[in-house]
DNA sequence: CGAAATTAATTTGGATTGCGTATTAAATCG
DNA sequence: CGATTTAATACGCAATCCAAATTAATTTCG
């Protein structure tokens, strides 16, 4: 346990009341007194070093109160977009989405690279994003100097407090420490995250789950992933390991273990397709799932069958984490929602045949189909949240 | 998040050292500054509110510095046995064992009821554990005036932070606010929590998990449960629901969903063999797994197949488990472990064949037979931690 | 045997924090 | 323009932690 002394309490107060002004946009003192459970004066106080650091800024307009507008009108404050810049990235193996963003987590520039890196030399893939990275900057107006940090979101199993990619698909080489090594190329801190982990603080953030502090989130692309929030904050396994579905086991086979991959991952659904010369180039550029859909909807009977399978594997695969976690929302996101109708539909039922007695209703599914901007919108999320966290340089003694 | 005043950061660190005294038996005041990173100064403050509160003791005997003992003696500080009392218990389908334990969690007395409850009345299961609570308390001496709190460990789905019993295979009934019924006939405040949780937590503070802050421990027994330690602290999913690891789905059989319990539970083990009179008698009165052993070391045929199926089946639902939580250690109990040779073999093969490579090597597995007090001892452990945890009454300003 | 040395624990003083009350600030209402 | 109302700040208090100085209780050595 972390020993508490004033600093630490000053910190907490300080992540609460910075928390507080970006959920809740333009928003005055008294409010974030009332949400905080703080003292005014202690806001006050607060709020007074987080303007002198210019984190946040004030706004004398919007003052909606409820109309009788009587007495000394309220002060705005919300969070100054130019007081940092962070990059997030999501990196898959057929492309590559970068986006700037300035402290509020609102997006300055995007910059997709559609290309296939999948087990390219590390060095390469290295190259790439680099450059990614320092383009998305440019495009913004920006130089990599005004980056505060860099986060990159991507598949498989990531040990977020280390920086070490344990494995990933878009990877040959195994345990890499890919943290140091592009904080060295970009000469800026750079975090190294699930893609999973990534996207469920984006939508604690920005989307479906900025209501709930607990809540799963289930990614269906190439690689399943898992997302967890539980008290408002991100949960990660011991040591900061990420979570990958795809490794759990459904059940023995006749040549080893099934893992759920290899059931519901993109390549098993679409592996029967890879005859068809235009399909299997399509799966290529990772369009695969587009074309997938395209064909469903044409009822193409051996599709659907592998959609319905794996619909199925993926559907009681959340009701067991559902057992585990006991969240009041799953939220499924990725390509392989793009499968359409049946898909959903054996998942849904699967689901709801596989979830225990004593866990019905405690848990809903929501469906979201947000493109790869928000993915990488989460890394910078994730980004901007270690920097509301870490101990801002001018945070000395009230003055 | 909980607003952070002094009061907070005193509770923190109180908890602290009050932990540091707890685990490293007589332990000087310098120690437990070094150990908690806290200065003497604050230490001290804070072992002097403890002593007046008479939650430690001095003792000057025992200052085990290395030889050359210079300077003025260290003064050991430990936890007053005397200072609280507190009952556990646990409940199964065909016993209850209760113990009385003193403030530093040692056993006063026990008491094990051998009584088949499975499926009665939720009113006679009430009026079974009032009785043995009250028993046991006589045992050791005392009137439930001088018990503090009772912790009550039971299989199944159970809510901890409101004490509702959503399901158990114990009782009839679901959804129970058990902890209101049985604080009120005991008048003492009552704690229900998960069996599983309960002996993870004395694995922490007294058995196979005492070096470890993060730790998963499956519990084997007529239900299949799952404890989880993350960051030193007990793991509850959301709403602080336990988790019940017999409703993992494993696939879909033919009449729905084939669930764990179905394949490894006690239940489904034993079933083939209820036809034999004898054996039918022994499951009934909780000893079916005793007899099953002898079975098993006489090469039952129907018997160890069935008991490679349950050690197969619930290696591969922990090789999923340590893919989500990536524990450093995984402790198994329960009364199945008795199953033998055969079945733990199944197991361990079919856990080493399921862990994913990327997490090979992270986590060990343990087999750990303590018997039923260990568990109640976990439940008593249970309740001292919020009693650790909550501010004693004459925590007052320092004098 | 008594003074010096050594280590433990407490006391003192300074800095920071949060909270409650009183005060100032900035608007509307009559 | 003054009274009223509400927001934000200023001031004083109590509690926390820590660092340095002080006191306490030993052992060591002359």
């Amino acid at each position: 346990m972390k020993t508490a002394d004033p600093e630490l309490m000053r910190a907490m107060n300080r992540l609460s009341v910075l928390d507080a002004i970006r959920r809740h946009g333009p928003i005055s003192r008294v409010e974030i007194s009332e949400r905080t459970e703080l003292s005014t004066t202690t806001v006050s106080a607060i709020t007074g070093s987080l303007l002198d650091d210019g984190l946040i800024l004030t706004r004398h307009e919007g003052d909606i109160r409820n109309t009788a507008a009587r007495g000394r009108p309220r002060v705005m404050l919300e969070l100054n977009p130019a007081a940092a810049r962070v990059v997030g990235a999501k990196i898959t193996a057929s492309r590559m989405v970068f986006v700037v963003t300035d402290f509020c987590g609102d997006v300055l520039s995007t910059l997709t690279l559609p290309i296939r890196i999948d087990r390219q030399p590390i060095s390469v893939i290295a190259d790439l994003i680099e450059d990614g990275v320092r383009r998305c900057v440019v495009d913004a107006e920006l130089s990599l100097k005004d980056v505060h940090s860099v986060c990159l979101g991507l598949p498989g199993v990531i040990e977020h407090r280390t920086g070490r990619i344990r494995f990933s698909p878009i990877l040959k080489d195994t345990n890499v420490d890919f943290a140091t090594e592009m904080s060295a190329r970009l000469d800026t801190p750079t975090i190294i995250e699930s893609d999973a982990t990534a996207i469920t603080l984006a939508h604690h953030w920005f989307g479906k789950a900025r209501d709930l502090e607990d809540m799963v989130l289930i990614s269906l692309e190439q690689t399943l992933g898992l997302g967890v929030l539980h008290e408002g904050r991100l949960f990660r396994g011991a040591g900061g390991l990420s979570h990958n579905l795809g490794d759990l086991v459904l059940g023995m086979g006749e040549d080893g273990v099934v893992r759920l991959s290899a059931k519901a991952g993109e390549n098993a659904i679409l592996a029967d397709q890879r005859g068809d010369g235009a399909f299997a180039e399509a799966v290529k550029l990772g369009r695969g799932m587009a074309h997938a859909q395209a064909l469903i909807k044409a009822e193409d009977s051996q599709l659907v069958t592998a959609a319905i399978r794996a619909g199925e594997a993926i559907g009681l695969s959340i009701a067991n984490i559902v057992t585990l976690f006991a969240p009041p929302r799953v939220i499924l996101v990725g390509t392989s929602l793009a499968l359409g109708a049946p898909f959903l539909k054996s998942l849904g039922d699967a689901y709801a045949l596989a979830i225990p007695p004593s866990l019905q209703g405690v848990s809903e599914l929501v469906f979201d189909d947000s493109n790869d901007d928000f993915w990488a919108r989460g890394a910078a999320a994730v980004a901007l949240y270690e920097l509301y966290e870490s101990p801002w340089s001018t945070t000395g003694p009230a003055r």
